[in-house]
DNA sequence: CTCCACTGTGCGTCTCTCTC
DNA sequence: GAGAGAGACGCACAGTGGAG
């Protein structure tokens, strides 16, 4: 059929895929499943029929998804966007077929970025499906989840413009309680300065009302390390930087083994309470998202 | 001395706000 | 609507310091 048909055409369970990967680029079948929350029959009828539509392609051996430039005009097109510059940023197209799938490869600005951080892009989807999957199985309700270009958030502090960049923003909620979360993945391992300067901004964030203007509570920030030693050294410049400060922010860390084994909605957390950090594991911590431990 | 990992700097990119 | 400026991010690059 025509082009301009398409949306018609299109099944909600479609239109939702479609979303996902607008958001998510480069994601694997895997990790696409399990946000939609879908079998991998029902992942293959769906990638099928889009990719027959040309709206999505699998490019490399690993079969990454991402939408086509036709999905990316069709989807620009619905939300009155410019479709030009959504291709000019999103296109996961290479320059040439022949060559193998790299970031050089690639056409679109943004997609290229992720595609060359392939290894950090991967370890978010992996955090957001788990959270997915997780959240299903304990009854929540994921009602928002937000790539990074929607989590920005940009405010005014003592008359300055000052920005955060989550890698992802996820609102859940459970009998008809919400919570929100950013979410920071850290792959360096950093010195204490630097761990001090990635802080810095959310500090600047949650010293305005802006948290709760913006979402109507106030988000977890959620940092993830590659490595347990960074994690537990960031806790400690954490532990300063929020008393020196004063802010009272709902920072909560952790590292990839705790969160492969506890899942993102488990006891792998250690919270920077009252300026006190609570080391790992020590003794049974309260479930830091469910109804316990606020 | 060489090698390697880490660090600081410079640059490009993005999105926001402000101005015209 | 276009352009400039600001803040934040992440890469490339070069310098530094420790290990062998």
């Amino acid at each position: 059929g025509p082009p301009w048909m398409l949306p018609s055409l299109l099944t909600p369970a479609e239109k939702r895929l479609l979303d996902a990967l607008s958001g998510w680029p480069w994601i694997a079948r895997e990790h696409l499943g399990a946000l939609l929350g879908v079998g991998r029959t029902r992942l293959s009828g769906l990638l099928h029929r889009l990719e027959g539509l040309g709206l999505v392609r699998a490019h490399g051996p690993g079969g990454r998804l991402a939408l086509s430039e036709d999905g990316l005009t069709l989807l620009a097109r619905r939300d009155r966007a410019a479709a030009a510059d959504a291709r000019r940023r999103w296109s996961a197209e290479p320059f040439d077929r022949e060559a193998p799938l790299t970031w050089r490869n690639v056409r679109g600005r943004r997609s290229r970025q992720l595609l060359r951080n392939l290894a950090h892009t991967s370890a978010v989807h992996g955090f957001l499906a788990a959270l997915a999957g997780q959240a299903r199985t304990e009854g929540w309700d994921l009602v928002q989840l937000d790539p990074p270009h929607r989590a920005s958030r940009y405010f005014r502090h003592d008359g300055a413009l000052h920005s955060v960049h989550p890698d992802a923003f996820g609102l859940l909620r459970r009998d008809g309680k919400p919570w929100a979360f950013f979410l920071e993945w850290e792959r360096r391992a950093v010195r204490p300065s630097t761990m001090a300067a990635r802080l810095a901004p959310y500090l600047r964030y949650y010293a305005t009302p802006r948290p709760t203007d913006d979402h109507g509570l106030r988000p977890d920030v959620l940092v993830v390390f590659e490595d347990e030693l960074a994690a537990h050294h960031f806790l400690g410049v954490a532990r300063r930087e929020l008393r020196r400060a004063g802010v009272d922010l709902p920072l909560r860390v952790s590292h990839r083994a705790l969160i492969e084994r506890e899942g993102p909605l488990g006891n792998g957390w250690a919270a920077v309470a009252g300026g006190a950090a609570r080391p790992f594991r020590d003794g049974p911590t309260p479930r830091p998202f469910g109804d316990a431990a606020g």
